[in-house]
DNA sequence: AACAATTTTAAACATACGTTTAAATTAATT
DNA sequence: AATTAATTTAAACGTATGTTTAAAATTGTT
């Protein structure tokens, strides 16, 4: 019993690592067995498929942020039913970073796999974001309506969309970026200043009026 | 001779299409050549690998759209010297657009191959890109700092990356979400009303004083 | 027209992939 | 301890890929 977890959990582990790192169709199932030291068919086995190992190691993250999300955003509409988009999200922040706890480098690896299973795959992965945390994403997108109510909701939902592009593509390549910037502008970031970074941006353009 | 130059355009036009469509790793030789209806080994024979067709691919439209970008920039620069970020961003919609004249939805397929470029492949791509079109880039951000001139530098550097972050995941996934758009909020856009909905959000943000 | 260079073609090549199979091993149950 | 169920394993399967080959066809040159 505590085998299969442990065959199941090194896969996923090993799986998301190369996923977020080389995409999906670019990572061959052997080099995931290799990489988590079981056997090829074990894949198999315990997810049926590739397709739903990538789900699977998907639906490790977003089971762990969508809620911790959903309840940031919750909890912040009850004590400042008022917030700015500033403060919605910032509210993301926190739930973001403690990804970083369970797996290091977590932070990151989930929001590289967001972007390429938005971009990869021909949108069946994004179908199965949107039906599976639907009511997650629908309550962030209704706080963010409460908070700039002058906004068509076609704008945004495409606002919403840019934002997502530049959090998602920021991540993957964050650390050369990073690197640019010490060696260029002696700057020391790390995640979590990049993601402060990010905040104004994406407020500020999805509030303008033009 | 005429027969050459024929065959190499018929599998550039039959292989950017699907490249942009589809990716550039779920795009098989087999596959581009039998919709431009040349034999499989002429891929080979004209272009050396599928490395160098996709870089053909890119290097065809950039080196269209580069000069032409340079050239509005300065333009903007000479007529208008404190052109705002709005101004700027906004004058290179004019090339961008003329590349539908060249062919048929070139717009989107560039903008889509610039996108999947920047994403898969581990950054190769990228390299190429700045490496062979950076004098281009540079004139551009050159641009943009002296619109901004109180922004640091460090600032513009990460928000022109949010930018570019912004660009071409939305243009990645753009033909999904034009049909999501349709469906939801009856809008009907293309590639030019989507790159006008993008830069008033990149404007603001780049501007963001915060 | 005869020859040479270029291009096209069909076939094969070597490799890599996801998946399946059936036996071996391990764990759980009685 | 014996039996059953679950898991791991090595091997093979079938298919798809990019690439190469060598002959055929076409085009250019003299």
């Amino acid at each position: 019993m505590s085998s299969r977890i442990d065959t199941k959990t090194k896969i996923l582990d090993a799986a998301e690592k190369l996923f977020a790192e080389r995409g999906f169709s670019e990572t061959s199932l052997r080099l995931i067995t290799s990489k988590a030291e079981v056997n090829l068919a074990s894949v198999n086995y315990h997810f049926g498929s590739k397709r739903e190992l990538i789900r699977a190691v998907l639906a490790r993250y977003l089971d762990l942020f969508m809620p911790a999300a959903s309840n940031a955003i919750a909890e912040l509409q009850q004590q400042h039913p008022h917030a700015s988009l500033t403060d919605i999200f910032s509210a993301l922040v926190s739930p973001l970073l403690t990804l970083n706890s369970i797996r290091a480098g977590g932070t990151r690896t989930f929001l590289q796999l967001l972007g390429r299973g938005y971009i990869e795959s021909q949108g069946h992965l994004r179908w199965f974001i949107t039906s599976h945390y639907g009511e997650h994403l629908q309550s962030f997108v209704t706080a963010v309506q409460a908070s700039v109510p002058t906004i068509p909701r076609a704008d945004i939902f495409w606002r919403l969309h840019f934002t997502l592009g530049t959090v998602v593509f920021t991540m993957a390549s964050a650390d050369a970026l990073i690197d640019i910037a010490a060696a260029d502008f002696d700057e020391k970031n790390n995640i979590e200043t990049v993601i402060r970074k990010v905040i104004p941006y994406i407020a500020s353009g999805v509030a303008v009026s033009a």
